[in-house]
DNA sequence: CGGCGATATGACATTTAATACATAACGAAC
DNA sequence: GTTCGTTATGTATTAAATGTCATATCGCCG
């Protein structure tokens, strides 16, 4: 029985993408991303939180740091009331959302094609 | 005296690329290449070390896990001797990094247009 | 007013990654 | 066979990221 000996070894692309502060502080890369559109979607970061499998504290602490590092609010906190409070997206955060998220579609697209390239080279 | 105030904080791109095995081990990202650029220019792994400033032991761990990952060898090793011994790349080595290298130009190009398009988006 | 659920935050523990330290093996040259 | 500089590798220490726990605040609503 043959066995098939590849020649070599698969070799994967991968890319990591950031904004960043000047001083070269993460402010906004995939799971920050994620937290906004989470809480986006659910009106709460607790249940973001929850939903992205992540301690509410580091949740918390994460939308802290960004929100410091930029500047200004991403979003907008209520505590208390019937609800127990709520969190929603500022219309900056939105707008840098939308703009993160074009550029990640961008960069996959680059990626792949590099990619491509790469092997042919190799 | 009037203070400038900025609308906005100056938010920066980053990126990080990196070749991987197929379980998502990294493999080559910037450091390695430059630690292999290094041993291709100096002849020596302890050489190259010392030239980009880290121990002998890390460039070695480094060095090592890349070529059980790829599953082939990427330097020839010789020890004892006059010279006590010395690390060159394989033509396999150096093929990669060419690759690497055009790799890495395009994605810079690619990255520098991204941050463009999403600088007109915020 | 007391309970509920969410935001807010400090203190501590744990896990993971980077780095330092020590020591062995090798082989040509003298 | 001793010296020298390099490759080779285990172990230990440190540092950084992350997770856990505890506790406080807030404000509607029954």
């Amino acid at each position: 029985m043959a066995r098939i000996k590849p020649s070599h070894i698969e070799v994967l692309l991968n890319y990591k993408l950031w904004l960043s502060s000047v001083t070269g502080e993460g402010i906004i890369e995939e799971d920050r991303y994620e937290l906004l559109r989470e809480i986006h979607k659910k009106g709460s970061l607790s249940a973001a939180a929850k939903e992205l499998g992540i301690s509410y504290r580091k949740a918390w602490g994460d939308l802290k740091k960004a929100e410091q590092l930029l500047g200004y609010e991403l979003t907008v906190k209520k505590r208390g009331g019937a609800s127990g409070g709520c969190s929603t997206l500022t219309d900056k955060a939105i707008k840098l959302l939308e703009a993160y998220k074009a550029l990640h579609v961008q960069m996959d697209d680059a990626v792949e094609k590099a990619y491509r390239d790469f092997k042919k080279k190799l």
